[in-house]
DNA sequence: GAAATCCCTGGAGCGCACTCCAGGTCAAGG
DNA sequence: CCTTGACCTGGAGTGCGCTCCAGGGATTTC
């Protein structure tokens, strides 16, 4: 089984050892495997669902629920529950596409307005 | 001539009292004029540029960068500069736009394939 | 003119999400 | 082996953007 270093998942995953380790702490990665001498090595499994944490953090999730939504991993019962956590998230998101893009077509309008000074 | 008690600002701007206050030690907003006995009375200009700065914080201007314009807009001189610097704001702006899309797209991905599970 | 509100200042405190550090242990190349 | 570089832990520190507080003065309302 193919296995990463903490330096390699670093790498691939897109986050910081140091932030690797952080969100190991607060229970968003189940307990990494180690080897004898107690270094972390990181599965294949691990790195998509860090790729998932990637896309959830990027949208802007909190860590908070980031780790509810790992809480609720654990438990295969809970596959509704994940899923509304998800479709509430998409909403969040949805809604912070649609202020960023009316502000930013305020935003524009005030740069047509400099031009219009002459600028 | 309309003026606005910081309550007033606070209501009508959607930042807090403590904010104004805070924005203007920043230099974000040039000292506010005063009662005789101190108290801040804001103008229609101030809450014109309160409103800007709030589509500026919106779409995630940092408060540095507030200040670097807020500055800018004390010398008529620098019109240029004000635009370059919201022009590259706004190209800001349209990469998280286009960063969150792209996410929300995996996101829905991952909800369609719980779907599929039969959830 | 007294009571109730509102506002003032300087500075401390907070929540978030990391990031860094000291002092040590482990692992791989020569 | 031995060195060198990667990794370990617990905990402190950082940067951002507010937010709150104490102690006191200003204003409005009755």
């Amino acid at each position: 089984m193919i296995t990463y270093s903490p330096a390699q998942a670093a790498e691939v995953s897109g986050f910081s050892i140091d932030t690797l380790r952080y969100y190991e702490r607060e229970g968003i990665l189940r307990p990494i495997a180690r080897t004898s001498g107690g270094h972390r090595t990181y599965t294949e499994d691990d790195l998509g669902w860090l790729d998932l944490v990637h896309c959830l953090r990027d949208t802007g999730m909190p860590i908070a629920d980031l780790r509810r939504y790992a809480e609720l991993s654990l438990d295969e019962a809970t596959l509704a529950a994940r899923v509304a956590l998800l479709e509430e998230h998409d909403r969040r998101v949805q809604e912070s596409i649609d202020t960023l893009r009316g502000q930013q077509e305020r935003l524009r309008e005030k740069i047509r307005w400099y031009r219009d000074q002459g600028v």
